[in-house]
Parts: structure tokens; sequence; C-alpha cells
DNA sequence: TCCTGGTTGTTGAAGGCTCAACTATCGGAC
DNA sequence: GTCCGATAGTTGAGCCTTCAACAACCAGGA
């Protein structure tokens, strides 16, 4: 706890955006993993490893650049990627470089499962979000969530500073 | 499955806006999470029930009625509210007028904990989020999250469209 | 060579959320 | 009054994520 600084309470508009925004990732990510789920039977965290897979060549990734990449945990993407080879979505090899590493690897049951939700759900994003908004409007949230990002980036992982 | 229409995909900057929204969303929530789990021991989902049963007097709020305004299942509101109960910060009543009906109401104990927990979340949502945009884009943020909220509000749940 | 600290990835337990099933109650039609 | 569908809330099982502990490996220095 910092010293005791007189808290500066948001504005009451400030408030009613806060709020509206919290509402609306909430309301916004659910539906797009029921619609996921529903046509295609994969959870947003699987469609996002595969995607990520998928953006890369025969040798895959390692399993720790693939964390950064979707923002996991090793732990939450140990557990994701052992159920997604379970499926035969994914393998595991061992990486060649270094054998602490793993390289997860799309299957080719993967790469058919990836495109045959790819459409729906690039068009559940449209429908719910980027369809819903004016370009400018997007392109205004595209740099709203730069600006977040990086200032959370930045400021390091909260456990480390010690 | 709809008829095969043709895939309208993402253009290359709107692939950037929205790997980028997805990115700061849950970097922002994560942390903000973890800023107040550690400072106050509670859960986002957690302050958000005390939160909404503060905004109310002595009666406290009917389950559906908290489960719509934090836009919780009733069965995840129902747990949570079991699980808040047994650290004493909130009590179940029975609805007068409702013999079907619960409400929950906050304990001395929830309030004292939601006026320790305030000013430090307030603090952390202003300095993740609130401080770093403009006045404007926090402004444009309030009504990007009501366009979106709104639209998926119209579309009812997609589980009950038979 | 042998340490030593750091990195990589996995594992099992614990806790939270979802889903389906269930009880109890309400309110209107007959 | 009695049915009947709808609503309110709870519960337990199953799945997913977190957390802490762990084994294996790397890289650099004494």
């Amino acid at each position: 706890m910092a010293p005791p600084t007189k808290t500066r309470w948001l504005t009451r508009d400030q408030q009613v955006s806060w709020r509206s925004f919290v509402a609306a990732t909430q309301l916004l990510f659910d539906r797009l993993e029921d619609d996921l789920e529903g046509a295609a039977g994969l959870s947003l965290a699987d469609y996002e490893v595969l995607a990520r897979l998928s953006d890369v060549g025969e040798e895959g990734l390692r399993m720790s650049a693939l964390a950064g990449q979707t923002l996991f945990s090793r732990s939450r993407l140990s557990h994701a990627v052992r159920r997604l080879e379970q499926s035969g979505l994914v393998s595991r090899v061992p990486c060649p470089s270094d054998r602490r590493g793993t390289n997860a690897v799309l299957t080719d049951e993967g790469r058919a499962a990836l495109v045959a939700a790819a459409p729906g759900h690039v068009a559940s994003v449209r429908e719910h979000l980027v369809d819903r908004l004016s370009p400018e409007q997007f392109r205004q949230l595209g740099a709203i969530s730069d600006v977040i990002a990086d200032a959370i980036r930045r400021t390091g992982d909260p456990a480390a500073s010690c």
C-alpha cells in the first residue's frame, strides 16, 4: 500500500463509460465463444492456439513463444496443448536446438479444424464488433487498445518487482 | 451453418486492430485482477458483486437482478454468493414478496471490505486505463462500448432463438 | 570439471465456471 | 380448486485455469 494519497474517484461520466466497457467486453467475448463453440466445437482459447500455429511453418512454435503470443501462462498452455493433442489437432515434437524445449505443431486435422472454423468465427467478429462500428470508430478502438496494452506491458510483471 | 456465403476476411489493418483489442482487454483485466487480489484479497467477480450490493439499501438485491447486473449466470452467482457468505461478506435473506426468491445483502464486514478495496481498485483502473487515454479517447471508448453492448443485447440469447 | 542461477516445460491439487437436473413457487386458464 | 407452463434459485459433476512444486537442461564462471 502506498502512502495515504487522497483517492481520485471516477466522475459520474467516467464511471458510466467504465461500466459500459466492462459490460461490452464481457458480452462480446461470451458471444464470440458461444458462436465458435456452437459452430465448430472449439473454445476461443483453442482457436487462438491453432491460429498462431497456422501462422508458422512445419517446424511449429516453441511452447514459451506460443504462450507469449497468446498471453497464456506456461501452465495453462501446457494443459491446453495436451488437450488439443489428445483431440488430434496438435502434436508435440522435441525442439532440436534446445533439449529443454518442446515445439507445438499443427496436424493436418488441426489445420482442417481451423479452416472449418475460421469463416464462421470471422463472421461472428464482424457481426458483433467490426460491422457495428464506423471505420473511424474501429480505428479508434485499435489505437486505444495499443495505448493500453503498451502501458501494461511496460509496467513489468507486478510479481517481479522486488 | 448458413448458406455458403463468401467469407469477408478482415483486412490487414482490421486484423491488427482486432488482435490488439484482444490483447489489451486480456492484459488489462488480468492486471486489474492481480492488483485487486494482491491488495484486498478479492477477485474482480467478488468486487463486482459487493459493489452492486453497496448501491442498494438494506433490503439487498434479488439474486436474479444481481445476476442481470453483473452478467453472471444464475448458477455462477449462486456459487459466488455462497462463497461470499462463507467469508462473512454477504448474507442471504428470503425475499418477503416472493417465496421463490432470495435477496443477497451486504454485511457490515462486506461493506468494510469494499471500502477498504475501493481506493486501490479505482487507482488501478486509473493507472492502467483512464489516465492512459486522453479524455476524448476515453469518451470514444465509452461510446464504442455502448454500441457493442447494445447490439449484442438486441440480438437475443443465441440459445433462445428457436 | 563442477557449481550455480536461470530457463523450459510438465504435473497434480485446488478453486471457479458451465451445464444439466432438480425443487419450490408463482400466476393464469379452466 | 386444480392444472400447467414459466420462473427462481440451488446443487453436483465435469472442465478449465491457477498455483506451487518439480525435473531437466542451459550457460557462464571459478
